[in-house]
DNA sequence: ACTTTAAATGCAACAACGTTGCATTTAAAG
DNA sequence: CTTTAAATGCAACGTTGTTGCATTTAAAGT
């Protein structure tokens, strides 16, 4: 509960070292499954961002619980590194080679975020 | 030179286990400097799928030296789980929060690929 | 309140991925 | 042929993430 709370009130996605030195108390065994069970249940998902880091951040009001799909786009900031969701879905109108059907879109954007700029 | 004909060649991303089973004689860790010499002479890029595995393909034309952007859509199949580079690039017209300025995009598409269609 | 049962936690061990230092081999120059 | 530098292989280490198992904690049942 702590977890999800300290995901939802912050406005970033967290990985899971942020989390580790916020919760010291907990064993980092314990966190990797907290977190497991709550990407499972459809209350957070997962960003690997292009660094390969892997962050966490709650799932809005738009998440469907069956296809769990989020597709919102996701900001990536080349000063503070840090991970924002946008609300912003987009779905752009991609003419793909033939023969490949789009299933869904992963949009990261990179910049300077709101703080740093 | 094997390894950048061999990226080369196929028409997707490899990933570093793909091209150690290929060049099995080669040290795993030469292969980790040969990728890196490769990447920081702007000669392939690093793709991270959604699944955190990193994979490598070859820069195109369109690849400048300096800022060394890949800005083109990756697509990702959901069935056999390969990543290629498709020549679209993309610029959709984001509408950001105040304060987000953004320097670059990042487009992976899911779906299913020519091969499994 | 006491007992039973299941869930949550912590620890150890392990695997995959990636980096660095150092010795050796290979190839290029002189 | 000798000198020198680059490329390779090996060992060791760090990080990330998973799994098995014992223990603790909490929930239910009596
Ligand atoms: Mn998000
Ligand atoms: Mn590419
Ligand atoms: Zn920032
Ligand atoms: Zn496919």
């Amino acid at each position: 509960m702590k977890v999800l709370e300290e995901l939802t009130g912050t406005g970033q996605a967290l990985s899971h070292t942020e989390l580790e030195s916020t919760f010291s108390k907990v064993d980092r065994i314990t966190l990797y499954r907290v977190l497991k069970d709550f990407e499972e249940a459809g209350l957070v998902h997962k960003i690997i961002g292009p660094d390969g880091v892997t962050r966490f951040a709650v799932c809005r009001h738009n998440c469907p619980d069956e296809t769990h799909t989020e597709d919102h786009v996701h900001f990536n900031c080349t000063n503070c590194h840090k991970v924002f969701c946008l609300e912003h879905t987009h779905n752009p109108d991609l003419r793909l080679p033939t023969g490949f059907k789009i299933s869904g879109i992963q949009i990261l954007v990179q910049g300077i975020c709101k703080h740093c700029s």
